[in-house]
DNA sequence: TTCCTTATTGATAACGATTCTCAATTTCAT
DNA sequence: ATGAAATTGAGAATCGTTATCAATAAGGAA
């Protein structure tokens, strides 16, 4: 039998004392479902109340964090005032910024796994991980 | 005769309109003097508090607001929810923030000023700044 | 100076995102 | 089925920030 996402998903919270309940699952498969978007706890919870009215937004917000917590997915935010969330199963990646628009590209960059250690050495820290935001204006929008 | 930093400041703003009060002389002073921290209002507010009890924390708010739209001050986010900002006319650099205490260390690096020019003309972005930021844990939390 | 227009201020209310509280419900191992 | 522990939804509370507004200060013209 093929191992789901899910399941894993399942099994990481199991592991961890925590229970994989249908809210959590709904909630889960909002972020999987628009994997390349970047949804704020509001977002997914507009997104589910269609379907799924009675969850709370409370749920949204322990669920994310739970997720964050075991590095399900990773936290960020574009300076909007708002947490977004994004799969953490994903290649690593960087993101582009729209500031008029709030458009956000993607693309990735190797050479700063190397900066990574370098520093790392240099001020005797231990780097768990690290970011690149660009500003600017979209095509669009210059 | 010389021209101060606050010399320049107040012409920036009296170029947009803006007088240069005592409450904003004393919020540009605060910023100047503490360089190469990275405040937030309420550390702003907490520090003029002592002699100047009579500025009002909105003031403080408004006062960076122009600050940061005049470019005299760069606002940044170590992801605590609460907005920082640090004195622009310093070398362009990067931040490493350890995540257990807040501490923060500043580096520079020139190759993203080529990639930045790399991603402007592959995604046709109009790109005015970049911050990479590096998280992990110092010497003594690690 | 005096007058007038406009900018700025401090206090405080309002806001929006997030977290907390708590009683009710659900889960899971027994 | 039973009971302990986890989870939930509703709503209150919190916290950083912004908006409102009447009072004050600033700066230019007379
Ligand atoms: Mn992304
Ligand atoms: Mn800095
Ligand atoms: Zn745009
Ligand atoms: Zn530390």
């Amino acid at each position: 039998m093929e191992t789901t996402e899910m399941d894993q998903i399942r099994s990481r919270l199991e592991d961890h004392g925590y229970r994989l309940t249908p809210q959590r699952m709904r909630i889960v498969e909002a972020v999987l479902a628009e994997e390349d978007k970047h949804l704020s706890a509001d977002d997914i919870y507009t997104i589910l109340r269609e379907n799924h009215p009675e969850i709370g937004i409370a749920t949204v917000y322990r669920t994310l964090e739970i997720l964050r917590e075991l590095g399900i997915v990773n936290q960020l935010t574009f300076e909007e005032g708002v947490s977004r969330y994004e799969y953490s199963a994903r290649e690593h990646h960087h993101h582009l910024v729209c500031l008029k628009c709030g458009k956000v590209i993607e693309f990735s960059n190797d050479e700063l796994e190397r900066l990574e250690q370098k520093l790392a050495r240099k001020y005797d820290f231990q780097i768990v991980g690290h970011h690149l935001k660009l500003y600017g204006y979209c095509s669009l929008c210059q």
